[in-house]
DNA sequence: TATTATCCTACCAAATTGATAGGAATTTCA
DNA sequence: TGAAATTCCTATCAATTTGGTAGGATAATA
């Protein structure tokens, strides 16, 4: 139930520029030397975060990744299941991606479900209460 | 971040068990037949369940796995914590297994920190509102 | 003393994770 | 036009974790 690195460095990275001014481009090896991540590896990650939409990117010399839309319009929820994946510990609570378990007979009798439901409305809360904007 | 199997599988043996009159024991082979676990991978589950003082066992005829406090005694901090290990997603905000990120300067400035403390704040509020008994 | 059950250690295959390699595609600019 | 800079993309890999198995040691019962 650990936290993976690449969310970790996915979120450092989109703090990271959260912060530049305009907007402007900021090339993947400044951003993997100021956080200490091995570039090649958040190279990948912010390739899946341009791919998800949170990101914009340019070639060339002064290319890079930026946001394309403000701190406080990008959402958690939408961070952590780009990254992340399922927000759910368990398929058989997950709101996009339910599935049911095959060993569990009946959902509403499961002790497992009973109580994952619950960790996941948590972390939802949280996830939906927090942008970029609010972890600046 | 899914829940391992383990911990799936400890938490129903925990419930199995918690229904039980009188405390009788209970052997693996009936648990993992009704709960549908493999019945080696539960043994090594129950094990640790008893190392860690939450089940008593008995050997030979007769013999097996009980609860040796009240369901509404055994609350959902432990069990996770026994099972699945550190409550927090990043050690460095774990009340029990703390550790300072080697990559990270400044605590107080890492987006990542921020976000998963309240996390861990709201799931550990989850486990401690929840017993085994709030589970049957 | 035979049977029943937990106890214990070691092992194993599959999946996941974190990371690397190496070049293709595109943009900039001299 | 062409060299440099940068992202894009696929493939691969080693280490770790996970879920599960094997086989016997130990203890309790009858």
């Amino acid at each position: 139930m650990m936290l993976s690195k690449k969310t970790k460095y996915g979120l450092k990275a989109l703090t990271y520029l959260a912060k530049v001014k305009d907007r402007e481009p900021v090339q993947i090896a400044e951003i993997a030397k100021c956080e200490n991540i091995s570039q090649k590896f958040l190279e990948s990650i912010l390739l899946t975060l341009r791919r998800n939409g949170l990101l914009g990117s340019k070639k060339g010399k002064g290319g890079g990744y930026y946001l394309i839309k403000e701190p406080n319009e990008i959402h958690m929820t939408t961070v952590m299941r780009v990254l992340e994946g399922p927000i759910a510990m368990v398929p058989c609570v997950s709101l996009n991606f339910y599935e049911k378990c095959d060993d569990c007979p009946d959902e509403g009798e499961c002790s497992v479900h009973k109580l994952m439901l619950q960790v996941r409305d948590s972390a939802l809360d949280v996830y939906r209460n927090n942008t970029l904007a609010d972890l600046l």
